[in-house]
DNA sequence: AAGCCCGTGTAAAGGTTCTGCAAAGTAGGG
DNA sequence: CCCTACTTTGCAGAACCTTTACACGGGCTT
């Protein structure tokens, strides 16, 4: 069970130090220097988790975590400067899993990354990225693209996302906020009937059934009905 | 609705602040103040989240955290005196998520809760959404449905809460304060009617057997009977 | 046994909040 | 400037929580 942990710090002594101690406590460790090259390597794929330092020499950390969150859903633990009181919340905010002030206790932050990775292992269910059926619809990230009895939808990138997500979780309730959070990238305000749009919109795709297939739950959300 | 935190804390005046807090940030608050209590609660199966003081008069956070994860995956949030670096690591090792210094900053806190049931939510097998069983009733948490006899019920918001919490407790008598507290998430209030009516509506959906499956328990609350 | 208080059951009315959707507005790419 | 996609606005309707009102009944007092 060697974990794959991509470490993005610009501070060559800090990062080598920790790469060392956690390829010691059995992680495969990658290394990037700059926000750049951490965004690459971790869109690459091929890590478990990220450990991403805020003050970067090029782009800010919470930039490359706003951007990473966009495509992926990669557990991500910040580090930064010890006390700063608003960057946590933002971060935490823009998708963070946990957040280490510096100077960190090594053994902490494997300690944390551990647990990370362990709620993850408990509860994780299907690889995002390969082609999944719904009844009659089938998703193809890949070409982010919804096939409908093999006949392609003709989706807006928000549709996409929107359905895709609600696709994902497929029999269970998808809050409103977090479906916004998940397909738009945004905080659900007050007032916002941006959703409810498209839902609208999507369900007029899909060909308005009855029962429609994107059922709503009031006060909370929708919920695709999987069909037998 | 709203997520629903298990606040395990000996303090009293910490307990209800952060109770008081986490109430206005929209999640639904049930207290305990020692260990063992705290350990039933959990097991009730009907929070998603617990937090949990190490430090407890009369078997330890860490304790209650070791017997919990003999049953369960609940998330679990651990809070203590800074500093007490073993505690820490120990805890984690034990299975906590997350691991918060006292004195904490509650809006921390509450972003830190937030972030653990965001990646719960999105990777979801997690067994706080397992179906459970009481007799001819199935909640099914994932759907926010109950079937009675493989029959959806159509129930309300907040007939499906109140009906889950009975359900929960079932066998045993659940205060009206703590009903109202934790299915409608506000304080019950003299000449609140408003619980009397959610269980009327309740009986009636659930077909006014006789004896009655809610049953009433004068001066203190309801309780679910279950059929054998 | 009668009378009273208080907690409870429930129908009906009231009012608030949430949702669906059409239509108009805005922004960005070509 | 046009087209597409996304967002905002506005309204109507539905769902539902809460309040009000009255009836019932247990248990205690007298």
């Amino acid at each position: 069970m060697q974990n794959r942990v991509l470490l993005v710090e610009d501070d060559d002594e800090l990062r080598q130090l920790l790469a060392r101690y956690l390829g010691n406590q059995g992680f495969t460790v990658r290394e990037a220097a700059n926000g750049r090259d951490g965004l690459a390597l971790a869109l690459a794929q091929d890590c478990d988790i990220v450990v991403l330092d805020i003050m970067l020499p090029d782009i800010s950390g919470l930039e490359v975590l706003r951007e990473l969150r966009a495509e992926t859903h990669l557990p991500v633990v910040l580090l930064t400067a010890r006390g700063d009181e608003t960057d946590r919340i933002v971060g935490f905010e823009v998708g963070a899993d946990d957040y280490i002030p510096k100077p960190c206790n090594p053994r902490e932050l494997v300690a944390r990354l551990q647990a990370l990775l362990r709620r993850i292992a408990w509860d994780q269910k299907t690889e995002v990225n390969a082609a999944r059926t719904y009844g009659d619809l089938r998703v193809e990230p890949g070409h982010r693209r919804i096939y409908q009895n093999d006949v392609v939808m003709e989706l807006t990138a928000t549709e996409y996302e929107v359905l895709q997500v609600l696709l994902a979780h497929a029999g269970s309730v998808v809050r409103k906020t977090d479906l916004m959070q998940w397909a738009l990238g945004r905080r659900l305000e007050a007032y916002d009937r941006t959703l409810d749009m498209h839902i609208s919109n999507l369900r007029k795709k899909l060909g308005n059934d009855d029962p429609p297939r994107i059922e709503t739950v009031r006060g909370l959300g929708y919920s695709y009905r999987v069909p037998e």
